[in-house]
Order: structure tokens, then sequence, then C-alpha cells
RNA sequence: GGGUCGAUAGCUCAAUGGUAGAGCAGCGUCCUUUUAAGUCGUUGGUUCUGGGUUCGAAUCCCAGUCGACCCA
């Protein structure tokens, strides 16, 4: 033990660390290794037989969260992964000695406990407790139990004390990880094989992000962070790996904001042998077994409730498809927005209130007046098609109209989830697209990629999820803080 | 990066420029089937930090830190 002497910050605290020296003092332990349970909490409580008090014996341990003191009998919580459990202790059934030391414990304290289960007489399973002991005092008290925890800082920085106090975060990170978990049982079924590729490259592409920059000191090189899997992944096509896919955490140095977060996690899937159409099939038949599966509405619909406008979104009707031009033509109002000059572009932009900024491409007007009022509109999933072929570099070329490419966007919510390509696998046409997008930097452009499109890829679609943005959708969130256990925040306070 | 708002007891929140309060939690009492348990009593404050104005600042002004929202 250090010999740096504890601060103590307010008299809760004093107190339970007057109790956790009082309990050294007396040659106990209140920090245990181990103790042996029968059960989880709900698990304990489906175990109980109707009429028969007292004949299932149980072994339950988690994080006291309710006292209720009656003198010489106690009703108390505790909770656990699968929730709370109700635990009575009697003084004449635990004994003097044991029901002192019951009465001492402290919201907070971990502790685990034996006995029988009953029903009380308002129906509520609860274990009649023989025997228990304390396994971890807590030094410090937790947030107020009807209020909650509704500081964000707080929230965000010490989320374990959230997940304790707020079950609606309990539930909803919980139903992430089960999402999360049903998007690979969902995948591998389908013969994708999962895998896993760099994190630290020395060329940050496959997608148009500003990468964080760390260095390898062995080699006294500079490292980018991946801003996307894409062009490892395809890489594994070239090598006959047909189906892939990867989960992975992608950092990309920008700003931080409800729908963005600087490190995301991020699902990237290719098919060899199928397109931008397979991928529309793979991923409405994902999103309806994530809601039929995972999220059960309790309706029995395939509806979710979108949190920042209140409407129901449906999954389960026909998902609108419509090209990117089509929309720019409703939005604008202009039938020949695309033979328009630059002048008369921003002209239109700005007649929609838009800023636009004179340095911009013609494209880049087109896609502000997309980003700002069409995709904000998209409630209800809608696939994007054919986007300039300015937007994405590495995606086929449209067969009827060579400025667009063979792509989607999915957008529900307002929000981009899945962007999907029939992927580009010419070699010289990827190398040409690359050569247009670096402009003057030549140096992000990734010659070993191209080397291996040289071996020569498979046609495929390919497919990126954001994961973040899926769950606030499946979830009810309003923003990706509520889905990310630890989000990015400046340094403590 | 810019704008707006916010930070008060462990938590959730009050408080005309004039003695910083409440509920929960804590501490002490009563209570052997409670459900935000109840009952009686009670402790607890660097009002985010640093300056300034004022007889007097949680409150007004300036700067900073952190957060939320909006914008880029």
């Amino acid at each position: 033990m250090s010999d740096i002497p504890i601060e103590i910050t307010h008299d809760q605290h004093a107190v339970r660390r007057q109790k956790l020296a009082d309990m050294r003092a007396g040659g106990f332990d209140p920090f245990r290794a181990h103790f042996a349970t029968t059960h989880f909490s709900n698990d304990a409580i489906k175990s109980q037989v109707d009429g028969q008090d007292n004949t299932v014996v149980v072994a339950v341990a988690g994080r006291l969260v309710i006292i209720r003191d009656m003198g010489k009998s106690q009703f108390v919580k505790i909770l656990d992964q699968q929730g709370q459990i109700q635990l009575y202790v009697k003084k004449d059934v635990v004994g003097d000695d044991a029901y002192a030391a019951f009465k001492k414990l402290d919201i907070g304290d971990i502790i685990g406990a034996k006995g029988t289960l009953f029903k009380t007489k308002t129906g509520e399973v609860t274990v009649r407790v023989e025997s228990s002991t304390l396994v971890a005092k807590a030094l410090r008290p937790l947030p107020e139990k009807w209020h909650g925890l509704s500081d964000p800082e707080t929230i965000y920085r010490q989320r374990y004390l959230d997940v304790i106090i707020n079950a609606e975060s309990r539930a909803r990170l919980m139903l992430r990880s089960r999402l999360v978990s049903h998007i690979r049982r969902f995948l591998e079924e389908r013969s994708f094989l999962e895998v896993e590729t760099p994190v630290l490259e020395s060329t940050a592409g496959g997608a148009a992000a500003r990468p964080f920059v760390t260095h390898h000191n062995a080699l006294d090189v500079d490292f980018f962070l991946r801003i996307a899997t894409e062009l490892r992944l395809k890489r594994m096509l070239v090598g006959g790996f047909d189906r892939v896919f990867e989960i992975g955490r992608i950092f990309r140095n920008e700003g931080v904001s409800r729908r963005h977060n600087p490190e995301f996690t991020m699902l990237e899937v290719y098919q060899a042998y199928s397109d931008y159409r397979g991928m529309m099939t793979l991923i409405r038949d994902l999103l309806i077994s994530l809601i039929r599966e995972v999220v059960r509405p309790a309706d029995g619909s395939l509806k979710i409730k979108h949190a920042a406008s209140g409407v129901d979104i449906d999954f389960g009707g026909e998902w609108r498809e419509v090209r990117y031009k089509d929309l720019i033509r409703e939005a604008t109002g202009d039938g020949d927005w695309f033979t328009r000059s630059k002048a008369e572009k921003i002209a239109g932009a700005e007649k929609l209130g838009l800023g636009v900024n004179p340095s911009w491409e013609e494209f880049e007007i087109t896609n502000e007046i997309f980003s700002k009022k069409i995709e904000p509109t998209l409630i209800q999933p809608t696939f994007v098609t054919h986007l300039p072929k300015e937007l994405c570099p590495l995606a086929k070329i449209t067969l009827d109209d060579p400025t667009t490419i063979d792509v989607f966007e999915l957008t529900i919510g307002g929000m981009e989830v899945a962007p999907a390509y029939s992927e580009q696998n010419d070699p010289d046409v990827q190398r040409a697209m690359f050569e247009a997008q670096a402009g003057e930097e030549k140096h992000t452009i990734d010659h070993d990629f191209l080397l291996a499109l040289e071996h020569g890829m498979p046609p495929a679609g390919g497919m990126g999820v954001g994961i973040d943005r899926l769950c606030i959708l499946l979830t009810g969130a309003e923003s990706i803080r509520d889905v990310i256990l630890f989000p990015q925040l400046r340094p403590g306070s």
C-alpha cells in the first residue's frame, strides 16, 4: 500500500473510509478475491417455482443500489449485469452479528448473498438471505437514486456511474453490444470472413478525411491511423478472400459533434462477383434482421421512432430508390441543373439560402445542396444512387452516364448510414481517378494498392456501414455520444 | 474556429446586489413483507478558476477552464 495520504473529499467519503479502516482493524478484508454465484439476477427470478417458497437455493452477487431498513429486517436490491434482484435480510434468520454487519453496508457496496427464493406479499421474487458477505467496498457514494445522474460531463467521463444509475443508458449500451454481435453472426451465416487489417498505415487512403499522425520509435517513421479499411480489404479480394468484412475502429482528425466522434466504428463488407445492387439486398436484409431479432419493437412492427423528429421510421415498407441527380433537380426546381454554368449554380444555391465558397468546384456546390437541403429530409430509408463520380473515386462508372458512378448512399433519419459501390477493378481507371483526386498531392496515392489491382481483382460490391450511426437509429438515441461508451472529450477538468 | 447557454452540498435543483436553502444520500433514533418505504432529529459549501466593480457579489463586468446546443 502507498504511503501517500488519502485525500478525503467530503463527509460521506470519510465515513466510508472509516468503515474500511474498522473492518481492516477487525481482520476482515472487504476486497475479496472471489465469490461463487449460482445465478444472475433475472435467471434467479425465473427459477422461482410458483407456490413453492423457500425451496430454490441461489447465490447472487451485485452492487447494493437500494436499502430499505425496517429495524430488525431490511429489504435491499442489488444490481448485476441482468438487472436488479431484491434481498430480504432478517435479524432472526442471519443472527445478531451478521445482521449488525449487514446494517453497516452502504449503498454502492458490492456484496454476495446466499439464500432461498420466495415471493413477497406484493409478488416480487426475493432472496431470503441466509448468509452474505461484502466483496468490494464502495468508498464513494452513488449519485441519487430518483433523479439519477444528469450532468452530461459526468455521464461521459464516469460512464460506470451512468450505467449503474440510469437504466436507459444501460439498456441502450447493451443493445449496441447485441447489435454488433448479431451483425457478425448475420454475415458469417452468409459465408463472409471476418478479417483484421492494420490501424497503422503509411498511406491513409480509402476515404477523403484528415488522418491522425503518430510515430513509430524503433522504425523512426510516422504512421497514419487508418481513415478506412477499404484498400486493405480489397487486397484480400485480390487474394481470393471472396467475401470479407471488418468491424473496425476508424480515426478521422475532424470536428466533434452529435454525429461525429474522432474515432468511430465502421463495418466494411466486400462481396466478389456482386455489385452495388447486391449490397442493397444485403443491407436491407441486415437491418430488417437486426430490428426483428435484436431490437424487437414492442408492437411487433419494423418501425422505430426517430428521436430527433419524433417520426416513425418504417423499415418494413418499400425502400425508396432515387438518383442523386433527380433529387437535385427536384430540390432546385431546375430540370437542366447539370448543364448550368458555375455562375448559375452559385446563384441557384444562394437562392436556396446556402453560402457558397467561390473556390468550390461545381460538384461541390451541387453537393452542398444535397447535404444541406436534401439529406436532412430523407427520414425514411432511402437509397440515393448514381452519385457524381468526383464524390467517390473507387467505384465503377455508370454505363449510361459517364458522369456518375454505380453507388448508393443509404440515408435514414437524415443521416448517411451506408455507402456502397460497384467496386472499381480496372487498375488504369483507378490510377487515373486517384491522380485526378490527389491533384498536387501525388504522394497520397497508394501505389501498392494499384499494384494489387494489376494482379486482378474480381468484380465486387462493397459497402461501409457506420455502426455508431446505425446504433443511434436503432436505439432511438439523439447523439453519437449516447451509443459510445467513452466519447471523446477534452482532457479532464 | 465562431455564436448562444450553463457550472451552487456526494447527486438533483432553488436563492431581487444584502445571513447560500430544499429533496435524496449521509449521521443519530423508532420500525421484522418494503416498492422513490415510513417516522423524529441532524451534519455537510473554495457558489468552476483568476481578476475587477461595489459599503457589500452565487448574482454585475473581464479573462480563462470544462460541458451542452447551433453554425463553419
